[in-house]
DNA sequence: GTAAAATATGACCGATCGTTCTATTTTGAT
DNA sequence: ATCAAAATAGAACGATCGGTCATATTTTAC
């Protein structure tokens, strides 16, 4: 009963390093079964459906940024220190990637570089599903968070007080996938 | 001699229009070709391999990037007045998106929608070959252009004199590609 | 230690992938 | 109308896809 789900994690920790690199459409269950030295039927064994394995990628995905990103910024005081300590952990999740936080591997972290939500937006936004559910639904509350972050730095007096939250987080993720796609693609 | 250049052209038409819907690695040649009432083979006949059609999709989407948002920019006065005809160029191409401009088809237009380069850097920023080379160039091309446009803009004083250039290119493209994600994904 | 339960295997399914080959049809110039 | 060239079709290839199933192995609980 315990086996199966160190089994479990190591395979969705596989399929989301391959998903950062071809993309999760294309992570095959034969290729992802060669390489964590499982069968193929071992591996599917797992889960219902090549579906439901990859909305528990993106689940774990969800779970690392969290860990990452929204961990980090809640530690941080309310208001101007929140948002700026949201915005930092946000680019080095969008330049570094989201490791498995289980001991550091410099080559895994090269590999998963960069924001899988980037990737996943663009790969899912015209492809309906449960996959795509999954990630309208985290997009938005990260979006609504980055929003909420800027409203509490309004409520302490740090901020403009006719500051515009939504266009705040517009912006922000905005600077983020830019970031992200000057250093992955053009590598500056 | 002239009938094959016109399949050839519908084919890469057909391509590019599948590939703004399931990404352009998951065209696949069967799908594509019964689409277009071809014969699998007959349609391979055009191109000397996949990546050979994918590359030529490319070169037909920056084509088309070309007229719709490069000439309306340079029909307009140099400085402020082109800066501003690209941006709104730009942004049109973003959310409309760059239909085939051979008699507008409402329902092309939606399905083509959004920026087929920001979802082919995400499709290629890990997969190297000569696909992610064209897109990396095609990118690098853009992002110089807006530059430049800025740079005429502080030539004719209507900007700022120490304006950084490609700092406004690089807000400029986050602009872009988040107003993408905020229309096709949030559909908002 | 052993039986039951959980987990993994290997063989196999039909479908589709990109690609190659050899016909066959269509085209355009004479 | 003729005929070579150009364009398309059809069948087949080995590989791989997601998925199934009966069986074997390992883990766990008693």
């Amino acid at each position: 009963m315990r086996k199966g789900q160190k089994t479990r994690r190591d395979i969705v920790d596989g399929a989301l390093d391959m998903a950062g690199q071809v993309g999760l459409e294309h992570v095959t269950l034969g290729v992802l079964a060669t390489e964590l030295d499982l069968s193929k039927s071992g591996l599917f064994a797992h889960f219902e459906s090549k579906e439901a394995l990859q909305v528990a990628v993106l689940e774990e995905a969800v779970d690392r940024f969290k860990v990452r990103v929204i961990g980090p910024a809640l530690r941080a005081a309310r208001g101007e220190p929140r948002f700026r300590a949201l915005f930092e952990a946000y680019l080095e999740w969008m330049t570094v990637g989201g490791g498995d936080g289980r001991g550091f591997d410099a080559e895994a972290e090269r590999r998963t570089g960069g924001c899988i939500f980037m990737a996943l937006s663009q790969e899912y936004d015209d492809r309906p599903g449960k996959v795509r559910d999954a990630v309208v639904q985290s997009q938005r509350e990260w979006r609504s968070f980055v929003a909420g972050a800027a409203r509490m730095g309004v409520a302490e007096g740090h901020f403009r007080a006719d500051l515009d939250v939504e266009q705040v987080a517009f912006e922000f993720v905005g600077i983020g996938m830019t970031c992200q796609q000057t250093r992955k693609l053009l590598d500056d």
